[in-house]
DNA sequence: CTTCGATGATGAGGATTTTCATGGTTTTAG
DNA sequence: CTAAAACCATGAAAATCCTCATCATCGAAG
């Protein structure tokens, strides 16, 4: 599940990041109305959380742009003025829920949850990246129309990667992410090798349009071919 | 990890607690001084949430108990007052850290991780039961004086087992916690069958002092026998 | 441009994990 | 008390995962 952030106090940002991350969450930051808007329209994200006052525009807008541009997922609006006209502009804009500063984190996380739990009804949520898709809850793998199929293991790498496409991960990255706390720094990836090996033989036996490209000294990227 | 709330402002205490079971925790929790004094001297915690203000008592003087007991584990004390008083009397009486509500989710787990990593320093923390003593952090186990070796998912059941001894545990309760996510409502129990039978024989080949004991219709529960 | 150390890839083998088929126990209903 | 159903245990086979030894590739230094 991927989230968006966009928040201008830094401080606040980097609580709900590490909060978010720590719910297994993948979470990328915004500190501004630009910023956030030129990332809406590259990727798509599950859920966004929205602070209305930004340093270069209202919120309210971004929510209006983002309605013209059709975009799915869940969005909240996060503001520091807990006002009844913004709450109502807001939700009427198509925002999903609405929260006032302060609140506590474990309320944001459950409001979360509920929201995303309430716009997947009736519609599956998948992870796509070239001709390939992923569903997140059932582990089931497309490549084009055809479902194929994978082991546990090589599904926590694709996935891994299909969630963060032309991006470089790291292999400690990889290593705490699919054996979570049983490594402490370990000095052999021996593992790791043999399960990209495995996951590049699957990749091109299907004919995926995309592949894992290495990158010397930094760890591997998945890259559309 | 286990953690002991001891809080009476329930719906806050049910945050932590949800809060801190994310994070994997091990949570029990205390609504007032008595509850928390019997919770302590029944088992060992390795961190202690404290609140200062309860119903039936200064949680100071709760402190002052359990420095007669030789209490291990970290203390962090939260109070609603953030009087330098209360601060300086409590850090004296050995808590480890002090927190003024309100105070976000996140701050109190970095706290919780911080504390721990001080006490840590220069002794290892164990999980003990009956003759066998786990290493969560290194994956050691020793029953008696002897190191055993396991395998890793032996090693995720038994740990799980000696976190909570003598309580019943469910097999959606194991399967969550030891293939996390990766685990929607299966209705196929065989491959906790399987580990828990791998178990028993280890636990009986190496003489330990504790066991598996079947719960029909509800779990297991490691016993001392 | 060559060499060397560090990093990554690979096949094979062994260990672990999961599934399967079967049989034994415990509980409940009649 | 007996039978049926649900629950649990177990050995063996299959699938997966991890390690090891070896080889290939990359980047920096000379």
């Amino acid at each position: 599940m991927k989230i968006l952030i966009i928040e201008d106090d830094l401080s606040f940002q980097e609580i709900l990041r590490s909060t978010l991350e720590q719910e297994r969450y993948v979470v990328e930051v915004a500190p501004d109305y630009r910023t956030g808007l030129i990332k809406l329209s590259d990727y798509t994200y599950d859920c966004i959380l929205l602070d209305i006052n930004l340093p270069d525009g209202n919120g309210l807008n971004l929510l209006r742009e983002l309605k013209e541009m059709k975009k799915t997922g869940s969005l909240i609006i996060i503001s520091a003025r807990d006002s009844i006209e913004d709450k109502v502009e807001g939700l009427d804009l198509g925002a999903d829920d609405y929260l006032a500063k302060p609140f506590h984190l474990a309320e944001l996380l459950s409001r979360i949850k509920s929201v995303m739990r309430r716009n997947n009804q009736g519609g599956e949520q998948y992870v796509s990246y070239g001709n390939v898709k992923v569903n997140p809850h059932t582990f089931e793998v497309w490549v084009g129309e055809a479902k194929v199929e994978l082991s546990r293991k090589e599904f926590d790498f694709l996935l891994y990667f299909m969630q963060r496409p032309n991006r470089i991960v790291s292999k400690s990255m990889l290593a705490e992410s699919i054996w979570g706390d049983h490594f402490d720094d370990v000095d052999n990836y021996d593992f790791i090798y043999a399960q990209i090996k495995n996951l590049r033989k699957r990749l091109t036996a299907w004919n995926a349009s995309i592949e894992i490209a290495s990158v010397y000294g930094m760890g591997y990227k998945l890259i559309e071919n």
